[in-house]
DNA sequence: ACTCGTCTTTGAATCGTTTCATTTGTTACG
DNA sequence: CGTAACAAATGAAACGATTCAAAGACGAGT
């Protein structure tokens, strides 16, 4: 055949009622041995497949999850969706995933797509505000989790990571190795570069003597951290900070490259190193680059959980989950208190 | 309201027939003006969001095509991934994205979840044997593009790059440099790798002199490279390759930091270095990297234009694309003729 | 033989949209 | 005034699954 067979054709070949069929797929103990065993059979010859379309109409909600990121090619949006995604499976729901690509348009796009697929929620790091939006959502019954964002909670939930934490354990791990003139590399006009620096500032102001550069990059790309790398390498050694904190790991590698193509500058005897992000990179670079690691999995499974949350108290309550990063040290942190 | 109004509800709202409705949605020129204008301000007022799934149930196929990679994370993929995105958007049509993660049980649960959803096609990089499985699904009408692997065309469409062909290239380039003793870095029991292989051993066979090793690594990841790498540098210089082509990117990467941090050898005057992929971080390296180049976006846009012809042609006729890859030459390559 | 209870099976109603044969309304023309 | 021609609007049927009240089957107890 070469149309997909329906209930009712599997309802005929097996000679019972569609209820039956429908009770074989949903409620095996309900049916008798011998007319689950003639339904299960008729299923297999005619290649029967369940059309998800009927069964979400009757259902009246999808099994359907929606996430909107703002780059799938970033490990810290995939890996938050390979989470999210397993997470989604252990509940028999499925995640589809939109890719906002830092365009609010596109973001706007797959909203009202996923609100056409009837998803059970929303999961969203978004682009620009989209709170009025996420009201919307609320009262059409779609809960929507904040990712990567702090929310208003009594608007939505959220899951998020303590940018500001993040960015004065880096800055302190610098303080600690003896280091006092440091750096900070990073365009601060995103939210959470911003928040990094913040908390590298809060650390600084606790060390007499300490202080701290900013740096702004153009983006937040090896290209740019290049830049600022080759900048550093033309200065008077006396006029070099002792430590650099890029606002994450692409840029810090940036960095690491000129210092150490030029030879003049040793890592991390003389300038100590640390990114953000600990992306898979950064472990086998030329010098293995200290970072500040984010829990990847834990906000996608939470993410999820959040929203299984809201779907059990109706969307009424609303949490704000923040997770706090941690430190990894290696090579380019190395070296005891100078 | 807390509940999603219904086509049905805005017929009563705005006093026309349910027909009328959704004329308006999909037939504006058969409404009149008034009418359309009056539809319109209802449908605004109560906030009526077309149910996609009674939409699907009626039509009979979805606006979905499924695809399937294996491994998000790799920028080859999620490349290819945006690109068939755009095209589909384009044809009105959405992408569905699965991760088998080279697992051929994910790989099917994506499969069987895709027919569930009833997609206009399937793309699929197949981890397992998927030949009889492309059978069943033709035989139920939906058509299927294999992506980076050559198809039988009596099964299916398919578009890949000439994997031979890139290894003849990128051998070609380091023996017209005037290198002789080549070496080739990778783990052939991957088909692709195996194909560049015998392309570089094709290249290599046509200048007399010449020779290629094979150095099989522990993988495809910079740490295998830095492995490869550093047995390199403990060799006695005279028995170093000349020149070293890498299956993947990262392989090549791995090399490149251990020649260049042990300083021992340069890039490319002692030897010559070149990749594949040709990924973002090649052209931010210590030494840029040369590379081949697969052309990802046609490889996206090519699968869904394959898809679209098979469902013109009912599935009947099948065509293989195969796309030549480019070589990209960099600093780590260059110089002139020895 | 009759009633009761339990287990199985039945089939009509329902979800929200699209389609299409019909009806209704309007205009033009002889 | 009659009617042909066309435009606009109508509303019932259909898509394929699930649900649920009702009917049927069967054995046990009296």
């Amino acid at each position: 055949m070469s149309q997909t067979a329906s209930i009712k054709d599997v309802a005929t070949h097996a000679q019972v009622a569609v209820g039956t069929v429908s009770n074989v797929l949903n409620y095996p103990d309900r049916v008798s041995q011998r007319t689950k065993e003639r339904v299960l059979k008729s299923i297999a010859e005619l290649g029967f497949v369940r059309n998800d379309a009927a069964r979400q109409l009757r259902a009246g909600q999808s099994r359907t999850i929606g996430l909107i990121v703002l780059d799938v090619g970033n490990p810290f949006f995939s890996s938050v969706a390979r989470a999210a995604e397993d997470a989604a499976t252990a509940l028999g729901s499925v995640v589809l995933v939109g890719d906002s690509g830092q365009d609010s348009s596109r973001e706007a796009h797959y909203m009202d797509l996923f609100q056409e697929q009837r998803v059970q929620g929303l999961l969203i790091s978004p682009v620009g505000d989209v709170g009025e939006r996420i009201d919307t959502l609320r009262e059409r019954g779609v809960p929507t989790v904040l990712v990567d964002e702090l929310a208003d909670t009594d608007r939505c939930s959220s899951v998020s990571v303590d940018d500001q934490e993040g960015g004065y354990l880096a800055a302190k791990h610098l303080l600690d190795l003896g280091r006092r003139r440091l750096a900070f590399v990073g365009t601060p006009s995103i939210r959470q570069v911003a928040s990094r620096l913040k908390g590298a500032q809060r650390a600084v102001a606790e060390v007499s003597g300490a202080s701290v550069e900013v740096l702004d990059s153009a983006g937040q790309t090896v290209l740019a951290g290049r830049q600022v790398g080759n900048s550093l390498v033309e200065r008077a050694p006396e006029l070099r900070p002792e430590a650099v904190f890029c606002s994450n790991d692409l840029l810090a590698l940036g960095v690491m490259q000129s210092l150490t193509m030029l030879r003049t500058v040793r890592i991390p005897e003389d300038i100590a190193l640390i990114g953000y992000d600990d992306i898979d990179f950064a472990i086998s670079a030329v010098v293995p680059l200290s970072s500040i690691r984010q829990p990847t999995e834990a906000l996608g499974r939470t993410a999820i959980e959040l929203l299984a949350e809201e779907q059990d108290n109706g969307g009424t309550k609303h949490r704000a989950v923040v997770f706090t990063p941690e430190l990894v040290v290696r090579q380019s942190t190395a070296g005891s208190v100078g």
